[in-house]
DNA sequence: CGTTCTTTTGACGAGAGTCAAGACTGGTGG
DNA sequence: CCACCAGTCTTGACTCTCGTCAAAAGAACG
């Protein structure tokens, strides 16, 4: 367990109470959750397919994602995980890994073992019900990906991921104003969107020239959340965010354009 | 409650069972939950979006689609639910619907009320477990079709998309050799897959012609397991249905193929 | 027995993939 | 401090899968 922090497990007790009623035992059942800190290195893999896991892990810095695979080895990554997310909650009911884990960017992690997570759930049902209900929303965004993936072109595609991001960022309390942290590269966007790395490229030029965003080495700015929001078809009535998703763009007219910046080349998207 | 069946809610049991232990008392009070039959016309809406839906439903016999949509009205299924399945057990944890419910043919649900569930969650950790679990392995399914749309072409989707209901099925025992019920039209089968129906069409055909499948009224047959595995890229793990799963193609060489058949022309897929 | 829903076909166009090469960046080590 | 190297991003030319549009022919259903 972190000593160093009192309460390291403060942020995922802040997630659960965004959607669940818990009251003041099992607030402190949460906080007082035994929990391991870990540094992961970029593109390393710290959960493998078909793994037996014993722990979840909580991302505290960097990103995450959870990767699908091809037999032909093309991969495509079914979800995202940004600081404050708990990546695999589920395996605590389903400890089978049925897909991998792996680090987009230097991250931190803590890991909470299966054990004491599974005892919270047993003793207090409104634990239980807390964790089952992060599941479901988790699932939620997966149906949404569905949809991107399979009934939007690139164009849309990214942008939805854009404001997809840029809501939970929001919801979680480390984005200022309309940019957000985003150190992956575009293949990585590739692999969430379904598309060709060269694809990525020529869409993010597109929305870039139409001066919707701007793109810094590891950060997105959202020069006009309307837009985007309009180009992605994008409703975050699915990430159950409560209502202040709502007030993503508030503050920001459309049509306060910033003067045209050149846009950041080679920097990871 | 339907009195004419002492024990409707049996096969839900069942399929708890196959993945979550449960003792004489909890197995108990699943069966003694109340539920409201209802049959269900083809192409009605039953859930729709956004709304507070109060009670669960169980696939007593038929098809049922999970809907997402696009703006300019593209609509792509995000799942399907065949007989045994619970539809939206997740609504008990997030009761507003994020996606619609529409009936793929004619089909028979139980409708069994949130509140019951709850208290049978609230009272059993087990029963919350299996709950939890039966989440957890739905949205592994969604994780699999992020990854059937996103990275495979349109053989290798359809042909997985199948591999994926013969295991269902399979673990209903609904299956007859390799013939399952499958009531879906091919417009139906595009918005699972993120395709048209005139490609779908083609892809049918293509499959069709190369005797791998064989496509009935409403069912299709399977007529060479191992091919059609290894086209769609399959492998059944993500659906957690046990060793039976694995027994899938047992005992039905791919060598003996049976006389060609004319495809059934304006069969419904 | 005709209406409606599905399936089937063909011709054509467009969005995205592929291949290959070059440019820029950041990090490493001499 | 500079040269080099690996990883990213960028571009262009060409290909191909899949979408679009339109029409006809079978089934299903009342």
């Amino acid at each position: 367990m972190s000593l160093s922090d009192p309460a390291p497990l403060q942020p995922f007790l802040t997630r659960l109470l965004s959607h669940s009623a818990l009251g003041e035992t099992e607030r402190r059942a949460i906080l007082g959750l035994p929990s391991h800190p870990a540094q992961i290195q970029t593109h390393r893999d710290f959960v493998r397919l078909r793994e037996r896991v014993g722990h979840a892990c909580f991302v505290v810095e960097g990103l995450v994602g959870r990767f699908g695979q091809n037999r032909d080895g093309k991969r495509q990554i079914t979800a995202v995980h940004i600081p404050a997310d708990m990546v695999n909650l589920q395996s605590v009911a389903v400890p089978e890994a049925c897909s991998a884990l792996q680090a987009l960017a230097v991250t931190t992690i803590l890991r909470i073992p299966h054990e004491p997570l599974r005892d919270a759930a047993t003793r207090y049902p409104a634990i239980a019900a807390a964790f089952w209900r992060e599941s479901v929303i988790d699932a939620a965004v997966l149906a949404e990906w569905v949809v991107n993936v399979g009934r939007r072109d690139a164009r849309s595609r990214m942008a939805h991921l854009l404001c997809e991001l840029a809501c939970r960022t929001q919801a979680t309390g480390r984005r200022v104003g309309l940019r957000f942290e985003f150190p992956a590269t575009q293949a990585h966007v590739a692999d969430m969107l379904g598309l060709t790395p060269v694809h990525v490229n020529r869409t993010a030029q597109a929305l870039r020239g139409e001066n919707v965003i701007r793109i810094e080495a590891h950060a997105i700015e959202i020069l006009d959340w309307n837009r985007l929001v309009a180009i992605g078809d994008f409703d975050p009535g699915y990430l159950h965010l409560g209502p202040a998703a709502a007030e993503v763009g508030a503050g920001r007219p459309s049509a306060a354009q910033p003067p045209r910046i050149r846009p950041a080349f080679q920097a990871n998207m």
